[in-house]
DNA sequence: ATAATAACCTGAGGGC
DNA sequence: TGCCCTCAGGTTATTA
């Protein structure tokens, strides 16, 4: 699930009850994750929680001393709840802090990561080399466009690729290429300036307004309260087996770099 | 440099 | 019930 809108909910539930607390306890069930959790992690006993920022699909974490950088990977999911109450399955992690609630992190496919940074988090190998962000004014027509220019890859594929553009997963993706009117399967660079400008404001319209509903839980992700997204009830394109609701052609599946895509054959060109 | 593929995991759901 | 297969939000590393 974690695409930009649901680490978006994730960040924007979990700081009000994060920031400025002090950890009491580091649990560490399973350090198995994407990479070992940095051993560091296990010795933050006693450091504070500055705040909670979203860089791409990352959680930073600021600490007085460095900082944690968080990712949920495919299943990945944080929740905020008083400290004693149960572990979930696959809660590998917890944060006890301060004001008695603990922050949980559960993943059962574990492609998830928590490392922590001494330095500029956005400074580190996996930060560092990120596109802007969907919502930057540095992304718009004139950039996308720009570096769409000799590129043979699927557009679908290229606003994947957090080189390009940050946040955009493989739900959005299909959303705003619909939104857009443009086919998952068109070269990149044979698109015109018109589209990508249309293209640019449909990835931002659709993030927008998945995060306002709390992002799209097909399965594992939940919000910091436990609820799930709400976002799913909105999709047009994805996982949809019926008619597209424009004008009622069959919404179409294929697979583009082993990722399933959807579009309307009516709608798309 | 760009593009395509394999790899890392667990669990849910379908078919038989 | 149970077994086998396919598929699922991401992204890095490896290979052409």
């Amino acid at each position: 699930m974690p695409e930009l809108p649901e680490v978006e909910t994730t960040c924007r539930g979990i700081a009000p009850h994060v920031s400025g607390q002090r950890i009491e306890r580091v649990l560490l069930r399973e350090t198995r994750l994407r990479w070992p959790v940095s051993p560091e992690v296990a010795d933050l006993a006693g450091s504070s929680i500055v705040g909670v920022t979203r860089r791409a699909k990352y959680l930073l974490m600021a600490l007085d001393q460095g900082s944690l950088i968080w990712h949920l990977g495919m299943s990945g999911s944080m929740r905020v709840l008083p400290t004693g109450s149960p572990a979930a399955s696959h809660e590998h992690i917890e944060l006890q802090l301060g004001n008695g609630l603990s922050l949980k992190f559960r993943d059962p496919r574990r492609f998830g990561a928590l490392l922590y940074c001494a330095d500029d988090p956005l400074q580190h190998r996996l930060l560092q080399p990120l596109g802007p962000e969907p919502f930057a004014d540095e992304f718009n027509a004139d950039y996308l466009y720009g570096r769409c220019r000799g590129r043979s890859a699927s557009i679908k594929t290229f606003i994947m690729n957090s080189h390009i553009v940050v946040g955009v997963g493989n739900i959005y993706a299909s959303e705003a290429l619909y939104m857009a009117g443009i086919r998952p399967t068109r070269a990149a660079g044979g698109i015109s300036k018109v589209r990508i400008a249309r293209l640019v404001a449909a990835i931002r319209a659709t993030l927008t307004a998945a995060i306002a509903k709390g992002g799209t839980t097909l399965q594992d992700f939940t919000q910091a309260d436990g609820k799930p997204g709400y976002f799913r009830h909105a999709l047009q394109v994805y996982a949809n087996k019926g008619d597209c609701q424009a004008c009622g052609t069959a919404i179409r599946h294929l697979v583009q770099g082993q990722r399933s895509s959807y579009y309307c054959p009516g709608c798309q060109t």
